[in-house]
DNA sequence: CGGTTACTTGATCGAGCTCAATTAGTGTGG
DNA sequence: CCACACTAATTGAGCTCGATCAAGTAACCG
């Protein structure tokens, strides 16, 4: 918490892959260290992003890949209308992007919700590095995969699931998220404002709201804004069982 | 329709990419002719599968991409309380089994809808080939970049869209898919049941029977069991689109 | 044929949306 | 420091879309 107002450190911007806490749940898993420095030598590290501060917008130019080091980002795409449409979240560990790989510009927007350092990798090098490196190929194809797995989560929880299923789903990953990185899953403040989880899961924000309370009046968790500590995981799990082995293999 | 009692013809069975009509909407799309003979040393055909045959389960040991030459395939997974959950339809020249490239298993199931041709390429092969095959490789990319965004446009639909305009955008996206092989956009058989359509959309299937009813009604199209004409398909299209009124009110 | 499955149509009900009012934070400037 | 504006979140009331339940019809198949 100190660290905010510490000043720039310079240690701290020189980070590399090598040393992060979080290679094992980002691209880097599974590579050795002599993989990791190459991969090292393609990431771009950018200054600290502000929330509101765009990584890119639907139809930039598409030319890198971005991991979330700390912070969190927002992806979101916009109708023909101009409605905004939540597509997820992004956590330390995890990449934005990829809906532009192979193509000529991105599909998706991705925006800072909250103060947030990003790794950048640059598509031709990534590509070119995946030709010497088969572990960062095959890896890069399972980040792909599990992206793909992930959304077709989401679809069966908006296709099949009610606004309580869903928001216990949703609460139920953000913790479990949270635990892998090494936080609590039980305290934890959300990123994204009522109206960013009512558009991600397709739920008036009003719902959202009533829903925040009605778990708090059945005890299963305390709430307040974005502040959030739950109290009994089990039970939160109970309620979208049918969805729980999927998000706990993590696969 | 007396192919079906034809004895098997070896040379139907000895097609290639290379001649392959729809090569171009398919994997090999943009490779050169030393490439696509490349790809086919690595393709596994076999002989027509019927409908509800399983090309894998979720679970089963990922090993191989799928591509359709003919027929349809539904992709789809069960939750653990044995709901199925429809993910989407392959018609010729899609691919099936993205999401186990780069793990050990698939996460979803594909199954025959009616008598298909497919393709199989063996993941090993594929990730070997795309060390000596740039261009293999950026189109495996854009094919997973392209099934991400197609997934979230899914998420969109299911978000924010009404049954009516689901059901409109997925006559039109199958009018569309037909179209760019070659097949008429307005008159075509559903390879897919009320139930699956239902499903896939997030709809009752009596919603959905009764939205066919009402789209003939308004003379959008006509409908007869699985034999579908669309007549006004500017209409449908205005119907996707025409949230605008919406947004406009407020938002 | 009779039985089975796929689809249609009708009637009713409720989850969640919309509209509207209120409350609680969060600056911003005097 | 407080008044003011502005946004985010909560809470209430009523309504609507689409689900569910139920019955009927049409194709398919031994």
């Amino acid at each position: 918490m100190s660290k905010k107002n510490r000043p720039l450190n310079i240690e701290e911007l020189k980070t590399s892959c090598q040393n992060c806490s979080l290679s094992d749940m980002c691209l880097p898993h599974g590579m050795d260290r002599e993989e990791l420095e190459r991969l090292d030598s393609i990431v771009v590290r950018h200054r600290p992003m502000q929330p509101g501060q765009h990584l890119f917008r639907p139809g930039d130019a598409s030319h890198a890949l971005f991991a979330v080091r700390s912070g969190a980002l927002k992806s979101y795409c916009i109708t023909e209308d101009g409605e905004e449409q939540v597509l997820g979240f992004a956590l330390p560990g995890e990449l934005a992007g990829m809906d532009g790989l192979g193509g000529n510009s991105y599909a998706s927007a991705s925006v800072v919700l909250e103060t947030s350092s990003i790794c950048e990798m640059p598509y031709d090098r990534l590509q070119s590095l995946c030709v010497d490196l088969p572990s960062l190929h095959r890896q890069l194809m399972g980040v792909l995969a599990r992206e793909i797995t992930a959304d077709q989560h989401m679809l069966m929880l908006l296709g099949k699931r009610s606004a309580e299923e869903r928001l216990a789903s949703f609460l139920l990953s953000l913790s479990t998220r949270y635990r892998t990185r090494g936080l609590s899953a039980t305290e934890f403040n959300l990123p994204m404002s009522r109206q960013d989880i009512g558009n991600y899961l397709g739920l008036a924000i009003e719902t959202v709201s009533r829903l925040f309370a009605q778990f708090q009046e059945r005890k299963l968790l305390k709430v307040n804004r974005r502040q959030v500590l739950i109290l009994d995981l089990d039970q939160l799990r109970s309620m979208v069982e049918s969805c729980a082995s999927r998000a706990a293999a993590g696969r």
